[in-house]
DNA sequence: GGAATACATGATATGGAATAACATGACAAG
DNA sequence: CTTGTCATGTTATTCCATATCATGTATTCC
């Protein structure tokens, strides 16, 4: 079960997000992926989005929104919230970058690429995230859906616990 | 057992919560419940939990914490935040309401009594909210977990779309 | 009964998340 | 050049959430 999620190319559906890896590496091809899709979808890049994108990939794990805009002032850009938000939604609206509902705060995507429903496993300790290819939520839900008329469009995964490392320290 | 959410009193694992039901029947039913199972348990359902309970139970859909704390001081009691968020956290955490983290919102639980992981449809254009009585997550989920050493401990499952009313009027 | 303890409430203050509304600038199409 | 579109900037406001301290009210134990 290869779930090197970042060092290893071939791996792609694996749980990942609590490992090591080589981070810089990670970071830049992630950069480029995201940028060679935005040119061929017609999608602008520009340097605020790219710079939080940037940050959400260096950081590699959940920043709020304000956290964002901070790292924005100090690179220079505009330092209101729409800044940060706007950013943020033409991430997320794109698949670079997933909202944590549960934390009201942002993460890059770790399986770009392919369209997903993705799922989280959050840290309840450290607050690390992982995100894991999940299959269509079905099962019940599906079930459920289709009995009460519901359509659904989007669906929110997000698994709270203990991480590998602080489940060792436990 | 009771939990003769709204429509068909056989129906217990059913969808729910789009349909037309006896309101005021399910408003009183879920009440006697929640106080019968506090004194059972020597959980204590003081007069501003109940009274959120109430209302929870009475909108019959998602209320935002300082909406919750309007009803408050109009009720007479304390309208600062943490008078509400306490109440709300009580609740929650004993399982009679849950928390919708997609709207930041609290809603009545729909099925009490059974401990249960549930799984909400959400209507973007209304804000309805259904609760379904969601399998335990695992699934593709589950094995991930495993893979990477995470312990779940809670999960987070809610489907946006849109509720058969809104789906009509489209 | 009276002290100690735990729990519930009240009130103040602050911080963080999110959006509405308006203005400006860049750029492509007609 | 004008118009329309999109991105950015800025101001202001609203909503969500928690830390902290003070007060009150039960229960428990002696
Ligand atoms: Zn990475
Ligand atoms: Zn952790
Ligand atoms: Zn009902
Ligand atoms: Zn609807």
């Amino acid at each position: 079960m290869t779930s090197e999620t970042h060092p290893s190319p071939a791996s792609d559906k694996a749980p990942v997000g609590f490992q090591e890896h080589d981070h810089k590496n990670c970071v830049e091809t992630a950069l480029a992926n995201a940028e060679a899709r935005c040119k061929e979808d017609g999608l602008r890049l520009t340097p605020v989005r790219r710079k939080v994108l940037e940050m959400l990939l260096q950081e590699h794990r959940a920043l709020g929104a304000y956290s964002v805009l901070d790292r924005l002032r100090e690179a220079g850009f505009g330092s209101q919230p729409p800044v940060a938000y706007r950013a943020l939604d033409f991430l997320v609206q794109n698949g670079f970058v997933h909202k944590i509902e549960r934390l009201n705060a942002f993460v890059a995507c770790s399986h770009p690429g392919a369209t997903h429903s993705p799922a989280f496993m959050i840290c309840r300790k450290c607050d690390a995230v992982a995100e894991a290819q999940s299959a269509p939520v079905p099962g019940v839900l599906g079930a459920a859906a289709r009995a009460a008329g519901f359509e659904i469009e989007q669906t929110v995964v997000e698994a709270e616990g203990l991480c590998p490392d602080c489940t060792e320290k436990a």
